[in-house]
DNA sequence: TATTGTTATACTCTATAACTATA
DNA sequence: TATAGTTATAGAGTATAACAATA
């Protein structure tokens, strides 16, 4: 098996030759980070002047669609462990985008919703989101609803 | 348009509610991201015993397919930045995984080629690589050649 | 005892800028 | 002057473990 893609080794690579991707260019899990990748930079790209970067979208977008949902419950929602919020809510807090308000029954849980200043920056970055869906539909074409489902169940079923 | 996906105050989340996703359910680019998240980690599960992390994976397989390759191709052939190839040809260097040889010609440059060690290793991440992507076949069924070539697209197009 | 959130710490990946040695 | 690679430094993003307050 060994050697299957090596060129000769009388032509080395210099830069500016072409270089060979060999197997990487098959692979589905290859291109899914090559695609993921160019996909964050294109959005990191429009949404440059709202400041703010461009990881704290999902999470104003779940503090939105969850009004008083607590930290613990957020970082299970998008997957990392609790301590990753902390710095992240606070610097929120700081800018004035969230407020934190403590539960009355349990003392130990902060509620998080949207200040009506985060609102506008979620409307501002939802706005550069749908433009950016505009700018993937002309890629996708009429494709996207199966590229979408596809996705779906590979985060599903990779869990 | 602010307050479409926010439930009424009056509901809190609380840990063990269901999460509403709200518009990120619908768009590409955060399931791109969560695809690719769990397709990743699914690797990493795959290749745990290997002994060399799934980010030095593309590097390995670059270097197979292009020996000789300098560090700036390298760097160029995969977007980052050639100081960000310093520490690991460094690291693979000293596993023994790859050989770095001064140009005859160009002195300032080096040349990249696996070794014997790291052409063993780079197989064994394959095969590894293989089983994923089987894992992903089960997944996506007969829609594989249509994804790859969106992914594609997406990766070509939103440079 | 268990859970929420914080702190301390560390590791990976990436970038920029200034540097060296060669060209 | 320009290029290949290194170094120093910094900033995201993530994780684990130990902790205080509360349940």
């Amino acid at each position: 098996m060994r050697g299957r893609t090596r060129k000769a080794p009388t032509e080395p690579v210099s830069p500016g030759d072409p270089v060979q991707f060999g197997p990487l260019e098959h692979w589905l899990g290859f291109n899914l980070r090559m695609a993921q990748a160019a996909a964050f930079q294109a959005f990191s790209r429009l949404s440059s002047d709202i400041g703010v970067q461009p990881g704290r979208f999902a999470t104003l977008t779940l503090i939105a669609a969850n009004p008083g949902i607590t930290q613990t419950t957020l970082s299970r929602a998008n997957g990392r462990d609790k301590s990753t919020l902390t710095p992240l809510v606070s610097d929120l807090v700081r800018r004035g985008l969230i407020r934190r308000t403590r539960d009355r029954k349990d003392r130990r849980t902060y509620r998080l919703t949207l200040t009506p200043a985060g609102h506008r920056l979620l409307d501002a970055l939802t706005d550069c989101a749908q433009e950016h869906e505009r700018n993937l539909d002309r890629v996708v074409g009429s494709d996207r609803a199966l590229l979408l489902r596809l996705l779906r169940k590979i985060a599903a079923e990779l869990e």
